[in-house]
DNA sequence: ACTACATTGCGTCATAATAACACATTACTG
DNA sequence: CAGTAATGTGTTATTATGACGCAATGTAGT
């Protein structure tokens, strides 16, 4: 596949590519989507070319799509990444030998470039990771557990989250990553982890309620240990209109 | 310069740009520094290209430096614009007559542009807008009448602006479009101007000062009408203290 | 079946932040 | 030298937040 790109690259885009940060919550940890291709030994972020004719959003939305096979999900670009030498121990040689390309060509590949940085949100519980070949692995790894990558897509990943901490104080984006019924005590829990930080239970209920973006559903959550939980669903409409008033304004 | 760049393109990442929004503030107006070329007829955003041994922050410290002969101020990344048809109408084959381009080397320019977005905060009375030739007008145009940009320059400029409220809210950046010794009213005027909203200034007094990161000083505004504002300066090691906890956390 | 237990749901209170407003002070203006 | 238009300081009511108490609920163990 990169070869094919490679060979036709002038349909790309040159010295740009993209590379999505698709995070997950499951098991009351916030994951995140990694690659590995068996030549590397390193895990990296899901990325992609950009094509000549498609905006630059949309060839995000197709690397999210190839991989999780959903769409329609929360998107979003947070930072451009682009120092002289991020690509430099890379893209080297040895990779043109391993995909027999010649020389010439590979000169397309071996230049900086230019990474375009997505983080996605999406219900870990409709996610099936999809190789794009028998080559890949595809997996979702705890934050707090993440290997070394390759690059600079460790830093590239610290962004991602750190935007993804303010952007989850300006709005409540976190029912993006939970599945349409849920609990409250799940949402805290979301919270818990992308914050890093412990909440109070009822204080977190009367916040996160005031909002006025949750509705309460007439059905508990079942199979449960203990006191089952009621489920609420997230409302979109009032979310809007909320978003129009802006959160968290400060002046 | 142009043709320069393009004679050398080999030397510059290709398809792609930097453009900057260059904030000042003066008569209580926010104002933007905006370029005309002789040729067009349109003004635009100051940019420039990428140099490939250049990382692209270091790309944006340059275009900054160029035009307002400043550096060391606020400049911050805030958004790549990918669209497939962003240049269609702008670098076509008029320019490349005009510059005695040809064709060949034409090419490198007429694809499609991605451009990386940066704001900048500077300092009015520090700045002469600087032309980068003689065929150039730089000048500072109020926000609020800014004319017709070429290409998507208005969604830039817009996005930036969006940007900076929103950055306005989550930390005190406003001070670096102010002189180093100021009066609070000043600084009120500025946020009114930035989040276009009266704010009430007994409620901004202590709210800014309580953030501690002003230093009062023993000097009053002199030339003034009416009573004399008292001048404060920005203290930028209480500033690198607060920002660690982080303001208006919101969780 | 009954009790212990963990968890949820609702409420209270003290404190802090915010909004709205009153009044005295200052220095230029006519 | 009084009028005026600003600045500086304070007060109060309202709202938001943080830290808790306690009852209700459903499971698990005996």
């Amino acid at each position: 596949m990169l070869k094919d790109i490679i060979d036709n690259n002038e349909n790309y885009q040159p010295g740009l590519s993209i590379d999505c940060v698709i995070f997950g919550f499951h098991d009351n940890q916030l994951k995140v989507l990694l690659i590995k291709v068996e030549r590397a030994n390193k895990w990296s972020l899901p990325g992609g070319f950009i094509p000549v004719d498609q905006d630059i959003d949309t060839a995000a939305i197709t690397v999210l799509n190839s991989r999780t096979g959903v769409d329609g999900v929360f998107l979003r670009q947070f930072a451009t990444f682009g120092k002289v030498d991020r690509n430099k121990q890379h893209f080297d040689k040895k990779i043109l030998e391993y995909l027999k390309i010649e020389e010439a060509k590979g000169k397309w590949l071996m230049r900086r470039f230019v990474t375009i940085g997505y983080y996605a949100l999406v219900d870990f519980s409709k996610i099936l990771p999809n190789p794009a070949n028998r080559l890949e692995v595809v997996e979702w790894i705890d934050h707090k557990e993440v290997p070394e990558l390759i690059l600079d897509h460790r830093e590239i990943l610290d962004k991602a989250l750190d935007t993804l901490r303010i952007e989850l104080n300006l709005m409540p984006i976190g029912y993006n990553l939970l599945p349409e019924k849920f609990t409250i005590p799940e949402l805290q829990k979301l919270y818990e982890t992308i914050l890093d930080k412990k909440l109070d239970r009822r204080n977190f209920l009367r916040k996160i309620t005031n909002i006025g973006i949750l509705t309460k559903l007439d059905e508990k959550k079942s199979n449960v240990a203990h006191k089952a939980p009621n489920l609420y669903s997230f409302d979109k409409g009032k979310y809007d209109e909320v978003l129009k008033n802006g959160l968290n304004q400060g002046w």
